[in-house]
RNA sequence: GGGCGUGUGGCUGAGCAGCAAAGGCAUCAGACUGUAAAUCUGACGGGUUCUACCCUUCGCAGGUGCAAGUCCUGCCGCGCCCA
């Protein structure tokens, strides 16, 4: 992997670059979607590649516990394994560390939702009930059998080096938002501790990113930015739990970024609502992955220029216009709102193809309108 | 004409003496940010001083009960069977 900037905003922190892989080229500031079982949910790997996405991430304890690694690997790799032609990165199972457990436990996403700031209830010595954490690696029950299995940096870099994606990921625990500062100090140790594995442990040519966490807590994510810095990565992951308000996330990037160096590519993991994008362009991220377009379109929500639609509103029948009458995609070239709707309240599994199809064309479409401000001095 | 059965909220469908009345569907609203996610949550007769109270409801009209959607009588509608 080699990453070239290409112009470097003056008015923000927002810069163009060039991502070249194996796979290709990927053009950023870049929405990843995310492919966590090796499929784009509803779509198949040329559609995905109409709707302009460039690179997609996939998931290594998904694929690890199914159909497991030795199967893609035997394909000649996640690539071939789902034809998929561009760029590829699988996360490490970090996030899974979260959501399978304290997640799960809480039902919390990793934002700190409205009212929940005074309610730090995780401490130092907590452990999650389906998930225990430990130094050395952390032992998961499979959602799948129940079979206890464990992962732990090196596991996770054999698993991502048999996938053969161009860029991987190093083991991580993605943090709860309810956890304390103790906790989340605690917690840095390890991912760092299993960063430094991650990067001995990796014998491959794919291009590793290393994660950085610390939380809401500003030295926290300084000291974890600056090790991460400090290591031989290639590039970077700006992780963890984040503050829902507005500019909480922004916050954490302007304490992490300016302690990376600036040569390197910066992903964020997990965040990219429409209104979150340009900020964290801005912010200095090259690369971001995020499920809202995907999952929101199974949820029969389409991003539009007028806002979110949900079409499983019974007005939406009367509506015989494209989902978005700017969009020149494929769906909105040849299906109205009326049909679409009648689709979706019908149980009809096309529904959510095109409502995918078309959120990702969007969000793409409006992240290469971020590029092009970028390059015409406008952001 | 006779016999048996049936009539419940937008629909469907439980309840067969203590109910504003289960489920489901539909509708409306909310949630979802490195995907255990084609999911989950809430409202769904009306009103108010809304973790409580009031009013109106189970084909229609009477009756028996402290109490009736639930029992009895008649009527009306629908279904099946026999003439």
């Amino acid at each position: 992997m080699n990453f070239k900037i290409l112009k470097k905003s003056k008015i923000s922190n927002a810069r163009l670059g060039f991502l070249e892989t194996e796979h290709g080229v990927v053009e950023t500031p870049c929405l990843v979607p995310v492919a966590t079982q090796a499929v784009v949910k509803t779509l198949e790997s040329k559609e995905v590649e109409e709707t302009k996405s460039q690179i997609l991430i996939s998931n290594t304890f998904w694929l690890h516990l199914r159909p497991g690694e030795k199967i893609v690997e035997k394909a000649g790799g996640i690539h071939k394994f789902m034809n998929w032609k561009r760029a590829l990165m699988t996360d490490s199972a970090g996030f899974q560390v979260f959501s399978l457990g304290f997640g799960k436990d809480f039902g919390v996403t990793k934002f700190l939702g409205k009212g929940m700031e005074n309610k730090k209830s995780i401490g130092a010595a907590s452990q999650p009930k389906s998930v225990k954490i430990t130094y050395d690696g952390v032992y998961f029950r499979s959602p799948i059998n129940g079979d206890e299995l464990f992962l732990g940096p090196k596991e996770s870099i054999k698993i991502q080096e048999k996938l053969g994606a161009d860029i991987i990921f190093a083991f991580d625990e993605c943090t709860p938002p309810l956890a304390d500062y103790n906790y989340i100090k605690k917690s840095l140790d390890k991912t760092h501790r299993w960063a430094k594995l991650c990067l001995k442990a990796k014998k491959s040519k794919q291009a590793i990113f290393g994660i950085v966490q610390g939380s809401e807590f500003k030295d926290l994510r300084e000291e974890s930015a600056k090790f991460i810095n400090s290591l031989n990565f290639d590039g970077f992951g700006i992780g963890g739990d984040l503050w829902r308000e507005k500019g909480g996330t922004n916050k954490i990037l302007n304490w992490v970024i300016p302690n990376l160096n600036e040569k390197k590519p910066r992903h964020m993991l997990g965040v990219g609502y429409l209104e979150n994008i340009e900020d964290i362009i801005k912010s200095g991220i090259d690369l971001f992955d995020c499920t809202v377009p995907t999952h929101y379109a199974r949820r029969g929500i389409a991003f539009t220029s007028e806002g979110k639609l949900n079409l499983k509103q019974q007005k939406f029948f009367k509506k015989r216009e494209p989902l978005d009458k700017d969009c020149i995609c494929n769906v909105c070239l040849n299906y109205k709102k009326d049909y679409i709707s009648h689709l979706l309240k019908a149980g009809e599994i096309t529904a959510l193809k095109l409502l995918t199809f078309h959120n990702l064309y969007y969000f793409n479409t409006f992240v290469e309108k971020i590029r092009a401000d970028i390059k015409n001095n406008k952001i």
